[in-house]
DNA sequence: CTCACTATATACCGCTCGGTATGGAAACAC
DNA sequence: GTGTTTCCATACCGAGCGGTATATAGTGAG
């Protein structure tokens, strides 16, 4: 309601909120949900508090909203590695667009899911369960992706396609950590060889 | 020099330091360095504040008596771990000896470490920095026995022995990460058998 | 017993947290 | 112009944080 472009009744705001929360995004990526303060996050984002608890909301609903964003930008690849025409080139595409993100020069490194999911356990327990059910809907499409290579003999039979997902996945997620702990780039780009190296079938 | 069994002067304390230390270490399992209050700790503990503070220094002083109990206690099967004949037997140990740690029914599921690691980016950089460090030897250990284990034949050449440990190590991460989330006992023992089968060599 | 010493218990400190009340400034409709 | 609406800036709120001062209670040494 506070975005839309009706007829403007009353002074106009100053910022642009997808500036904003882009740049609440990369606060809550660097820090995690609860280590970002609100001043921090109103001191990156060049707006003052009220304008902040006005437009975006509470703490909660401004991560949710920058989640959203971090969905739609940097875990846009997700859906189009299913595309790929076998299963070894889906866990490429996932580990290739992973790697790209989390050492990418912009942005901070690591997953702001991973640190979400690992980093609320204490409080915020409704930001935890929200990241980890927004994980378990592409966890559901890369299954269902792997249960169809196998029946396109992309892998032996003796491979459950779940298995190999919480496998797949184990790698990206170790990475992310990986990255938060600060290994290089170099070492990171050896750790996707090696997967792609002993993947099974093609 | 609180724990030594000179001659007791004063009044002697009315708690057992290795319980409290435990119960500390059960606290932090849970909540994380930073997710942990002196409140819940203390409460845990069975002590007062004044007791805690008397008895293990500052709240980082008792956080890392704790990393020490867990090392000790916890992890003492990784160097086991490096004694087996093969790669293959190493990452088998290190696999199933995380994997029970991290569903055990008394003990709080995911990894200290990872969950120190990834969530301390905030603040208590020291704290990151020096969990950090402690993998780090471990690290450079398993880096030397695959070196070892590449010279003696155990899988193939093109494989780097630091690639490997990174991966292995992922994998565990990443393990760790599934645990943290709520992930099955079953499907977290799947993921070690999807590793075993795919791993590379002997 | 008295003294020296140390553990415990309570209350408290300064600080930061997420969130908000209040007052003024700027843009619209008329 | 006036009125209305909305945004911005400052100051503030209660609560919880890590950490501590103070007073009391319990121990061994002499």
């Amino acid at each position: 309601m506070e975005t839309q472009t009706q007829t403007a009744r009353g002074r106009p705001r100053e910022f642009d909120p997808e500036e904003a929360l882009s740049a609440a995004l990369t606060v809550f990526w660097r820090r995690g949900y609860e280590g970002a303060s609100m001043a921090e996050l109103t001191e990156a984002m060049g707006i003052t508090k009220p304008s902040l608890y006005a437009c975006f909301g509470n703490k909660e609903s401004l991560f949710r909203k920058a989640l959203d964003l971090y969905e739609r930008d940097k875990l846009c690849y997700i859906k189009s590695a299913l595309d790929e025409p076998t299963a070894k080139g889906v866990a490429e595409r996932l580990l290739r667009g992973s790697l790209a993100i989390q050492t990418g020069t912009t942005d901070p490194h690591g997953c702001l899911g991973v640190i979400s999911a690992v980093a609320c356990a204490t409080q915020a327990e409704s930001i935890r369960d929200e990241v980890i059910a927004r994980r378990a809907s592409s966890d559901a499409a890369l299954v269902a992706r792997l249960e169809r290579a196998r029946e396109e003999g992309d892998f032996p039979d003796t491979i459950e396609p779940k298995a190999l997902a919480t496998y797949l996945t184990a790698v990206v997620q170790g990475m992310a950590v990986h990255a938060s702990a600060g290994m290089s780039r170099e070492l990171l780009e050896q750790l996707v060889e090696t997967t792609l190296a002993v993947w099974p079938g093609k």
